[in-house]
DNA sequence: TTCATATGTGGGATCGATCTCAGAGTGTCC
DNA sequence: GGACACTCTGAGATCGATCCCACATATGAA
């Protein structure tokens, strides 16, 4: 591999005249331009990232964590970050956390002792001491996803977990449905949290508090959705509709509906949170919230780009909006039944 | 951040004691050992990966190329490679190349400039020249996954496309299909032809060809699905099974079933390749050809890993199985109507 | 002419590690 | 005692870039 030595050989001219043509920034004459120019390609040369990243303790490396790229919605969050970057010449090295304290860090540290630029971080718990020391040392301008309380965020970009979740809500009470059961996800996620106060707070618009619905506590899985929902339907038959605290338990949910003959929606309306890759091959399409997490992904990128280029951001919480997407498994609450029968003569076929 | 240096004053010893411990190469006592050990503790030292790479030029990076980070298929390929590196202590850092060959070429030579040890290739185009010679110059060991003929690749994973395929045709044809119509996805890719191929043997164990089935060529997307089916539902009212190219086709051919009031797997049989994330989640789930993609992105990675400590892979080429996963959309051969009719005082209910 | 400013160039220190090599000390065996 | 192997250490060169600084020349203003 050529050198910036040899390149400057080949053109007669000293290093320092090409380190200023590649960087762009101090003088070089024109005659000066063009034999370095031609060098550089006849030799093939590219600098060496390494050294120039000892010397001027940059990388163009911008750090990531989220907690698992395997699965679709953090890939889709990566795909928006990393093509952000790769708009601004920079590379994105990416890490797994498992929603994990201690794998968390690893990543974390693995992405500082990679010298990266700047971090965008998706974590599940609050940072370890030890790792919120370092990045307050290294002094790494960092910019979180998901409104964690990150001390030493300097932006952050929150999925609006609480709107969502209301605006949700608000379109099962607005279709009129009064007995509704809500399957939450895990305790330990905020995401859990902000959503049950989104639900709380629609409820609140129509005089209504989380005492007067169902609220069962699980995890973020379909087999949770599955085994709630069996519950419901024997404890609870008033039921007319469901909102599953993500996709998955909405799945599961619609799976067990499905197999004790309910029909969706016309005897129970069911709503889901995230818009899944599967959410629209459900059978019916599941209505559903939303989070534009490439947007969310693209978004921080764009932060963290702008404070390394020394321009701060203009708040630090940031919040994207979500989006109702309304398929089929959302419908009026069922006519209670002495009204249907008043109804019967009247329906056609 | 302290420095190597730094340590080596804090300990009393040289700076190349200290790098001798770290390496965990040549002799070092025990009494320098504990001194160097805790002024590393002490400090809070990590070695400068920059440095460390510049001078021993490895920079403990592997680099990757996908198609595309953003789709759940490649995404479970990341977390298999990124997961089995991790495992080394080494840092996967992944590009995408959309399936485009000038950004395949932008991707891999952003991964060498960066002077990754080795490369994880999963190309949808041959090489381009200039990017050959690269590698080849650099002499940087890769693995490609995929089977594609890149010359320069010293391990080749391959997905199985062909006895997937194969496997896939055998289950209709031993259900009794004849009538079977085939949407492929589109034929630039290498995958499309590999499948093909598998379909052709199946066929040829039952004495029949590619020329005995309706093959219908388009590319993968659930909307080819739909338009091919409305087509063959008017055009070849006589088919009884559907194989598509992949899951994304079949969901679409399942939409269109669906429309047609087609009762999947009574009236007619439909199977699908890959097994995406809603394969399961259709109605009736989704009988399809998984492929282990989590697993390729492992073996790629560790046959690279192998070949970073010196060892040359058992072969060059490594194929892995695809797997039939069997739900319910696929079934025997409806009885024809003759048949049903003479059967008809026997059915009960 | 003189001074100031803009333009252009190269020398050499520097970043923080690794690596080679020379040499010191210790122990063993003939 | 001398030869040899083994253990342990540090000095100094080196990787390939950037960056600071000194200096040369050109241009224009006072």
């Amino acid at each position: 591999m050529p050198t910036i030595t040899d390149v400057s050989r080949k053109a007669g001219v000293s290093r320092s005249t090409v380190s200023r043509l590649i960087a762009g920034n101090g003088y070089v004459s024109e005659s000066a331009r063009q034999a370095v120019e031609a060098a550089i390609a006849e030799l093939g040369y590219r600098p060496n990232t390494m050294a120039r990243g000892l010397r001027s303790n940059r990388s163009n490396l911008i750090g990531g964590v989220v907690v698992n790229v395997a699965s679709p919605f953090y890939a889709q969050m990566v795909g928006g970050i990393q093509e952000t970057c790769r708009s601004a010449s920079k590379s994105f090295l990416v890490a797994s956390g498992y929603a994990d304290k201690d794998q968390e860090a690893r990543a974390i540290i693995e992405l500082i002792d990679r010298s990266c630029d700047g971090l965008i971080l998706y974590l599940e718990n609050p940072l370890r001491q030890d790792v919120l020391a370092m990045i307050e040392q290294s002094q790494i301008p960092v910019v979180t996803i998901g409104g964690d309380e990150c001390p030493v965020a300097r932006a952050v970009v929150a999925l609006d977990n609480h709107a969502g979740a209301r605006d949700g809500m608000r379109l099962l009470l607005r279709q009129g449905h009064r007995r509704i059961a809500y399957l939450s996800g895990g305790l330990m996620y905020r995401d859990t949290h902000e959503r049950l106060r989104g639900v709380a707070s629609a409820l609140a618009e129509h005089g209504m508090s989380l005492d007067d619905i169902v609220i069962v506590h699980g995890s973020f899985e379909e087999r949770f959705g599955m085994e709630a929902t069996t519950a419901l339907l024997a404890e609870h038959p008033e039921i007319t509709a469901i909102f599953g605290g993500d996709d998955d338990i909405a799945a599961g949910a619609l799976l067990t509906l499905k197999r004790a003959l309910k029909r969706v929606p016309e005897d129970i309306s069911l709503l889901g949170f995230d818009d899944n890759f599967h959410a629209r091959h459900l059978t019916p399409g599941l209505t559903t919230v939303r989070q534009p997490v490439d947007e969310a992904g693209r978004l921080a990128a764009r932060l963290l780009l702008a404070l390394l280029d020394g321009e701060p951001p203009p708040e630090r919480n940031i919040t994207i909006r979500t989006e109702l997407i309304v398929r089929d498994s959302v419908g009026p609450v069922p006519h209670p039944a002495p009204r249907r029968k008043e109804l019967a003569p009247a329906a056609r076929t």
